[in-house]
DNA sequence: CCAGCCTTACTAGTATACAAGATTTGCTGC
DNA sequence: GCAGCAAATCTTGTATACTAGTAAGGCTGG
């Protein structure tokens, strides 16, 4: 496991929700892998206590599972999972961008400008774990300018699903694609074009499930929903 | 508090949930009060740990506040927060019931009406409780026809803002609306008529936000947002 | 009487001990 | 050798002890 630097002020609860969810979608914790609280606990330095808080949060997006004085495992990769986060995101962010056609200020506009001119900065100089913080804040200041962030943070839990695959892919042609659709949408926000804005959004979300083919083929055995058996 | 019976198989922790949410939407735990772990914990003769596990979870969802080394308190009545619940809940469902026109099945449509039958016998009876119940699974159902009950899942948790206000609400005279609506629903499904069910579901989803004006001159002290000063 | 400090009694966060259940390993008897 | 039982050792669930930080109330010195 692959440990983070503790963030100032952070709880020990907190730190380690961050550094499992960042080993799950790094692979670092492998899906179906078998996890131990006290392992983990042990590798963080930490007490079972914080560290079963994380996982019994992140049991609940079904990115851990808990079997009751069994144990617990990393999830397989699922597509319905997937599945299921990216009809909520693309939904919910459809909606989202028609409303921020409505009511985006200049500033916040300038502020998503300056966000994606260092997308194309950190996309030249190939630092693509950058560009994935960057892609993560554009569409969570989206959230934002529509007034919706307590839904933002209530479903990005269930985004790691989706996260995990992104990874998987990560430096793939598609980020040229993705850091232009993030140019367009913003240009039909500034034009408050919301049925442009929405079909623009559609698009770019369903680019991240062009690569799951690919991905299943380069990783079968992480995959799940048919033929893994109960034990 | 008012103590709800254990269910078989229930961890501690899953009946703490249970119990607190079903006592905050019922404001015997009102808005605003203060709670201690350790209160609850000898109230539902539990030890902190599940307790607090559940608290953890309630304030995920911004229903239940903790102050880190001060308090824990009952969310007040946020009418943002009850607006993004809302939001969500609309435009998830509308999609939902258009993927419903595309894919119920025949036998899944007359669970339906079954449940709508069962919504009739209770308001009839006046049975509101009962009632609010059926409402609930009506919807529950909608999601799991169209294989997305894991979002279902996932975001039912924030539905308490909203429940909360509509138990404040209950018995009034929106119930027999409320029950045709989900009848009209049906037959637009039924129908394959997605366009026109996604019109009814909106509709429908509206009503919820109708009493606030009436609760709000009700239940004052209740109220947030603004009026409340930090401690 | 009043200001300021200090004690005390709370809070939640964390660590650890113990309980209950499942699995595995190895012994035992055939 | 093998079937079956049993004990040891895992797991997570729960209870409790301890830590640290906050707030309030009382005491003390002026």
């Amino acid at each position: 496991m692959r440990l983070l630097d503790r963030l100032p002020q952070e709880t020990d609860r907190a730190y380690a929700l961050r550094n499992i969810k960042e080993n799950i979608i790094s692979l670092d914790l492998a899906p179906g892998s078998q996890i131990s609280e006290n392992e983990l606990a042990s590798q963080m330095s930490l007490s079972r206590t914080p560290v079963r808080e994380a996982l019994i949060e992140l049991s609940r997006v079904s990115i851990v599972r808990i079997v009751p004085q069994k144990r617990s495992t990393v999830a397989l990769i699922d597509y319905d999972l997937i599945d299921q986060a990216s009809f909520m995101r693309c939904v919910l962010e459809c909606a989202v961008v028609e409303l921020n056609c409505g009511m985006a200020t200049a500033e916040q506009l300038s502020r998503l400008d300056e966000n994606i001119r260092l997308q194309n900065l950190y996309l030249e100089s190939g630092n693509f774990a950058a560009l994935m913080a960057l892609d993560d804040q554009f569409h969570e200041m989206l959230f934002e300018i529509a007034q919706k962030s307590q839904i933002f943070f209530m479903v990005q839990t269930m985004f790691i699903h989706f996260n995990r695959v992104r990874r998987m892919a990560l430096g793939s042609v598609k980020d040229l694609k993705i850091v232009r659709d993030h140019a367009q949408i913003l240009a039909a926000i500034r034009g408050r074009d919301a049925a442009e804005a929405k079909r623009l959004m559609e698009a770019h979300l369903s680019r991240y499930r062009e690569d799951a083919q690919q991905i299943r083929e380069t990783y079968p055995q992480y995959m799940g929903e048919r033929a893994c058996k109960e034990a």
